[in-house]
DNA sequence: CTTCGTTATGCAAATTTGACATAACGAAAA
DNA sequence: TTTTCGTTATGTCAAATTTGCATAACGAAG
């Protein structure tokens, strides 16, 4: 009857409907504190800058506070830098997500097989 | 910081990166079984007949398996039910929901508070 | 004062989604 | 036999969403 059946599941975060962080933006935030730029995180993670910051405000916009600290023009062009209420919500989300994944895939295989 | 943040999350079931049953088509399907019709099961769960149609054709193609048996024409105009498989899927489908939820909540509300 | 890579946006293209229109069907009633 | 009725079954098109393109502004260093 099946081919590759397969559970995927998604776990984020949102304010009024709006969602504040899931893995994408996960992946953002953490590319853009290993290199202090948000085009060099967004060619990382696979997308384009436009879409990249759209996601950067969008998080403050409904999470009412700033998220990524940036620098424009001087050396290097400028950059940026997570704040520390960033880092914060990216560890609680951490948490958040340990063993939920865990949870699913096993509750998965011991009713599929 | 945060007005009403929540978590959020969804389980469901893929073929070859093709999704097959989440929330929405468990309720269609649910619906149908209910009413014997897609038209009044769709009118109940609030999406159009043609979307209906187009969930389960997409579900039967990448499960390569009959779930709805059709009825054309005739008294009522005709009718749809649920083949045994489909019933089988929902039912493990629902086990594979219980419990996952509830352990997101929990994970939730014991880290943000 | 030129260069460079970045932040910062507007805008258009493309893709995806969803709704509309219409045909076919067949049992029962007229 | 013919009409009626609510359903299944699709093609087509519009709308909404998403994605990407183009361009300006910036400022430290050479």
């Amino acid at each position: 009857m099946r081919e590759t059946l397969e559970v995927k599941s998604k776990v984020w975060l949102e304010v009024d409907g709006e969602a504040v962080l899931g893995l994408g933006r996960k992946m953002l935030l953490e590319a853009i504190h290993r290199h202090g730029s948000i085009s060099r995180a967004a060619r990382e993670v696979g997308i384009s800058f436009r879409k990249a910051w759209g996601y950067i405000h969008s998080m403050e916009e409904f999470l009412n506070t700033k998220l990524v600290e940036t620098r424009v023009g001087g050396k290097g062009g400028g950059g940026a830098s997570l704040t520390a209420e960033a880092r914060d919500l990216l560890a609680h989300y951490d948490k958040l997500l340990k063993g939920v994944n865990e949870a699913i895939d096993e509750r998965f295989h011991e009713i599929f097989g």
